[in-house]
This record gives C-alpha cells, structure tokens and sequence, in this order.
DNA sequence: CGGCTACTTGATAAATCTCAATTGTTGTGG
DNA sequence: CCACAACAATTGAGATTTATCAAGTAGCCG
C-alpha cells in the first residue's frame, strides 16, 4: 500500500511499524511511538500459506498477533469430526484471546496471511499499564460479540438460500469495508467445504444453491473462486434481510 | 428481599450495596466503596416480571444494569418474524452494551428478574476513569464470546437431539455454577417455544426430543417446567461431548 | 496431456417442519 | 373444591428441506 514517508518526527517509530499497513488501525491504533517502540523489540513478522494453524496447539498459547492481511477462521470440532467455523477474521484484528485459554477455538490461515507476533507475557503487562490498549481489546471484542450473534440468527434460522447468500454478502462488505457502490468483485477466500462448515451445511448443499444464485443471475462465478455480484441489493434481498 | 444489616466496618458502603447479593461478584466487584457510593446514587433497583423489555425501543438506551436475579434472554428478529435467542444472561451479568447502539439485540426477562440499574453516562464516565471496570467489563465480554461460540457449534452443528440436550445442560451448569453433584433438579427458565427459538428448531421437534430423554429416562419432567436429572454424565453424552 | 483435487449434479434417504388434533396445566369464578 | 376457559405442551401424519451416497465434470499443476 502507501510507502512509508520520512518523517523526522517520527524518526523514532520503529521501522517495522512505518512500514506496516495497519500501524493505524487495530490496537496499535492506541500506541504512543514509545510504546511501539518497546513492543516492536518483541514482535515477529510472517507470512503463512492457506492451511497453517495460528493458534491450536502448536506455536500459539505464548504469542499474540495482529492480522496485517488475509483471512483468519476460527473453528470449533467435536469428538466425532463435525466441525464448526465460529468467526472468520480479517486485517487488523487482533489474534488470540487475552487473559485466558483459548476455549477449544484453533485459527488457520484461509487464505495467504501475514501477521505481526508478539509474545503473550509481554503484551499482558502493557495491557496492565495502559487502559487505552484495553480499551481497543474491548472494542474488537464488542464487534466480534455482535458478529457471532448476527451469525448465530443465520445459522439457527435461516434456510440453506438465505444462509449462503448471507455469507457472499458478509465477504463482500468485510473484503471492501467502505464500498458504498452496487456491484463487487472477490475472490471467496475459502472452499466450499470451509463454506459449509461455517454455514452449518455440507458442501453439495451449499453448491446447489451457488448454482441456484448463479441462474437467477444473483452472481457470476468464474474459476469457483472468483465471485462479482452485479447488485448487492439482490443479493441482500436472497439473504433474508 | 433482605433488609441490609448495619455494618460499623463498612459504614461507607451504601446501605443498598450492603444488601446486594452480586456485591462482590459482576462489575461491582471491581468498585471501592466511595466508587459503590458515588454508583448507588444514581442506581435503582426495580423487580419485572417474565416478558418484560428490557433493552430494546422502551427503556434501555439512557441505561445498563446488573442482573441481580433471575435469567434473561437476548434475541434477534427477522423481518418476517423468525425469531432467534443469541444468548442467556444470569446474575450477576452486566446487561447493555457500552460505547454502542444495541446491535438490533433485544433483552427480555425470561423468568422473574431484579436488577439494579444505573445511566447511562455515569457509567461511561465511571469506565474512563476505572480502568478496572474495564477490565471486568472485557473479561465479560471474552465470556459472552466465549459461550456464543460453543452455541454457534450446537446451533449449525448437533441434531436436534443433541441440541436439546445441550440446552439443559446449558440450564443445569448455569443454575449451580459450582455444582460438583452428579445430579440436579432446576426449573426450565422458559417455554417450549424460547427453548426451540435458542435451538433453532419448533417447538414440536424439542417436545419430540424431550420425550424421548424422558423416555430413556436421561431426565424427568413434571408440570412441564420442573426437570431433574439423575446423572449428568449421561445428559452429557447426549449433547455430544 | 494426465492425474489430482475441487466442485457439481442426480437419486434417494433421513431429519425436521408443518398442520391438525389431543392432552395437560393453570388460573378463575361459582 | 370443582368446572371451565385459556393457554401450553404433546402426539401423529404427511410435506419439505437438507443430508447422504454415487457419478460425473471442470480447473489446476506437473
């Protein structure tokens, strides 16, 4: 995105935070350039691949992250393999739940995804110090509140057409936060089996119903991934809203 | 309810605090008593009865509340009139939603509710100055999220067997917070037709499922609302853990 | 081009919903 | 205390939606 600009009174943020697309939003946001500054000593920049688990068992419980791009989901799986995806997460939220073990939730990379890492103890005690940092975490966790509770409408009563149309209108407006015109273009950042689980539909049912949408020309799909919806008041309409 | 005892050591504490049964637990748990005294100025305690609003159109933007009794439920409306309950708040829960219009949630006494509430902008003010209070505020809300995602799993996920189950699971853990028993015996807080409208399913189907735990004798029910369950370990197994 | 995987489509089965009738519970007035 | 009305819950039969199982097709990568 923008190239970072020189800017002698800032010379003292940490070039890995001037470079970084989301040195203003998500809870860096609330940082003074001292405080970037002592967190950035800590934190670790990475790309991962489709597929990679975030936090589960592996490298999670001792790091923090902040999503600088891509898409995050979060699932959820039963003894038996049923598996739920409970949240989908995109640049700049916050990755990993403060305070507290992850309550049986493991976030993998849905699609490329570059994060910014830092470890768990380190942002635990600038938590403590600084009520403004809190202050953001509760905010994020507001949203992510009424997310999964806009989402729990869709999965316990909406049918399968309503739920799926939901779901192509949730990317559009999280893929382009302040689209305001009638038509978007995206490429759906999982498969249809993700599709599925976070619907709580199999993977045939959520086909038919593409294809359904795609007759009535609700949306044009091409290569399966890529998606343009022409009028999304059409497509809100099929959503149930 | 209890008449508040005279207290030498905690002359300061407000005599209405005294008698708070949620004193040191929710929110007011992170208060000093000249905090509690500045609060209880403004704080009224009224009792409703089932069905009343609580947050919606009426009476809710220019206030919160402590839930000091009793059990209420969030829900969400379709335009046509599905309905779905996205979530129960017990004692001593924090009920409205700071910093933010009510994301289309409504609130509504279930069963027979107290609750002491206070404005709206007594709190806020209280927030910025107590970082504390927001820390209880957040680690609630990391609650909520928590619990909405288990049920986002049993809302896309179990059958209607396992739905059910888990709901008087859900009930039996809730109203014995620290029950070690292998037994309980609790009133359903709701009808038939709540509970199918937090399952996502009719009313019908739950009845149907109720007989049949009844039936293998996992559960017993007499005068529709009062049930008992002999060993929790087998309501579990139902539930799918 | 060939092989692998993801996706689509079709036929059938299973779960859940809908509609309708019946039973049970609670509260009221005699 | 009983009878009755009003409402809540259960039960049954049939319709509908979605899942399951089984091919078949298309896109992707060597």
């Amino acid at each position: 995105m923008d190239i970072p600009r020189k800017d002698v009174h800032n010379s003292d943020t940490p070039l890995l935070c001037q470079a970084c697309e989301s040195r203003h939003r998500g809870v860096c946001g609330a940082l003074t350039s001292d405080q970037l500054l002592r967190l950035s000593k800590h934190s670790t920049r990475r790309s991962v691949e489709p597929g990679t688990e975030l936090v589960g068992e592996s490298l999670q419980a001792k790091s923090y992250s902040n999503i600088i791009s891509g898409v995050v989901k979060l699932s959820k799986m039963m003894a038996d393999g049923r598996q739920q995806i409970v949240g989908l997460q995109f640049a700049p939220d916050f990755l990993g739940r403060p305070f507290r073990a992850e309550n049986g939730v493991s976030a993998e990379a849905a699609t490329d995804v570059k994060v910014c890492s830092f470890p768990r103890n380190v942002i635990e005690r600038m938590i403590g110090e600084m009520p403004e940092l809190e202050h953001k975490l509760l905010e994020q966790t507001l949203t992510e509140l009424d997310e999964a509770r806009d989402w729990m409408l869709t999965l316990g009563r909406k049918t399968a057409a309503e739920k799926v149309a939901s779901f192509l209108l949730l990317i559009s407006t999280h893929a382009f936060p302040d689209n305001e015109a009638e038509s978007v273009a995206f490429d759906l950042p999982m498969s249809r089996v993700d599709i599925a689980d976070f619907l709580g539909l199999t993977m045939e049912t959520v086909s038919r119903q593409l294809t359904k949408l795609r007759k009535d020309n609700v949306i044009h799909i091409v290569n399966n991934r890529h998606v343009s919806v022409p009028d999304l008041t059409r497509l809100s309409d099929r959503a149930g809203y």
